[in-house]
DNA sequence: CTTATTTGACCCGC
DNA sequence: GCGGGTCAAATAAG
């Protein structure tokens, strides 16, 4: 417990600190005439900054208080994310006979209802759109797109791919702004239970699906303490890119991402950005995802008369095969923080695990 | 073949 | 009834 705060401590600080900083040289930008680009940029460091403090803060209490960031009034939730023991199905009467399925529907949205809900902001330049959405290191499944009244754009939904083989709940929302385009509204909702990015980012040349359903050996997802490992690990890492972004981007981007360092930039369903790529256009660190969707959603949305697929990123952009956390670790520890150490474990039994061996 | 996306229909709360 | 969210059949993609 300690340890643990020791590390969000140390991370929110230097997570503030960081913010702080940006702030001075955005101060400082604006008494030159700096580009406003670059004024942009670091505004957009300055709020993945906070973003990433107020990442460490919903995690740091991810049993009682859910991530209740801006807008949407999130049901003041308490959701512990209760292992829904909907036999992976789906929420509506399909394939069950309803009497003994209507109330644990009811059940279901009620739950779903009271997720934690939060929103973020994604800006994306017109260069990176070109490239693609941001992936967030999870993977997303689109089941729907609406188009909103009042909104020029529709909005997309996903949710977890691995709702049904790990009964992860986690769904987000796109939805493109009306006034400014490359901005994308982003809303989370559910935090996920399943260990998502670890594989996904593997090289593994199988699908992620594919690993879960045919060799569960394989994956960490059922033990525990792996995964929070993960989900802890990958959150540092992406406190560790945002934070190296800010200081090196324009000094060293062969450090700025896990692409490079672990070669798994040519993966069979995720083309990874070089981060040259995004480090262009830079929109920040805090998203630089090791890699794209695998569809360029701007480019369908234009090209295909309706449907988007947008992908974005979070804060957290997890993922990392165990070498690489290693290898971040170490390169970590020898650089800034080092709680990162601590942090491993102390989580823990704090997270809302749906029990990993409950389904199935 | 498997997995992902599209898209109209459906459900549900207001 | 309306609008937002979700489902699921059809379709596309790999």
């Amino acid at each position: 417990m300690e340890q643990r705060l020791n590390w969000e401590q140390g991370t929110l600080i230097s997570e503030l600190i960081q913010g702080m900083e940006l702030a001075k040289q955005l101060r400082v930008h604006l008494g030159t005439a700096s580009s406003a680009e670059s004024r942009e940029l670091l505004v957009q460091k300055i709020l993945s900054s906070y973003e990433n403090a107020l990442l460490i803060l919903k995690l740091s209490g991810p049993m009682g208080q859910p991530p209740q960031q801006q807008n949407v009034g999130a049901t003041s939730g308490c959701v512990p994310e209760s292992p829904l023991s909907i036999n992976g199905g789906s929420p509506r009467s399909d394939d069950f006979d309803k009497d003994n399925n209507n109330q644990e529907i009811r059940d279901v949205s009620k739950k779903r209802k009271m997720m934690p809900r939060w929103t973020d902001q994604v800006k994306v330049s017109s260069e990176s759109m070109l490239e693609g959405p941001h992936d967030d290191g999870y993977s997303w499944r689109k089941y729907g797109q609406k188009d909103i009244l009042g909104a020029k754009y529709p909005r997309s939904y996903y949710r977890c791919t691995y709702r049904n083989t790990k009964n992860c709940w986690a769904t987000k929302q796109v939805q493109r702004s009306d006034e400014d385009p490359t901005i994308f509204e982003v809303t989370y909702r559910g935090t996920h239970t399943c260990a998502h990015g670890n594989q996904a980012a593997i090289p593994p040349p199988a699908s992620p699906e594919k690993i879960d359903l045919k060799s569960k050996t394989l994956n960490n997802n059922n033990n525990p303490q792996l995964q929070s490992q993960d989900i802890l690990l990958n959150l540092r890492k992406g406190l560790r890119v945002n934070t190296q972004g800010l200081d090196n981007k324009e000094m060293a981007p062969s450090f700025s991402f896990p692409s490079t360092s672990f070669g798994y930039l040519k993966s069979e369903n995720h083309s990874f950005l070089p981060s040259g790529v995004l480090d262009n256009d830079n929109f920040f660190g805090s998203f630089s995802s090791p890699f794209m969707s695998p569809a360029t959603p701007e480019l369908n949305y234009f090209s295909a008369s309706h449907s988007q697929s947008d992908n974005f990123g979070g804060i957290l952009n997890a993922y990392q095969s165990e070498s690489d956390l290693t290898g971040l670790i170490s390169a970590n520890t020898s650089a800034t923080n080092s709680p990162i150490m601590d942090l491993d474990f102390s989580l823990d039994p704090n997270f809302p695990f749906d029990t990993p061996g409950f389904f199935s």
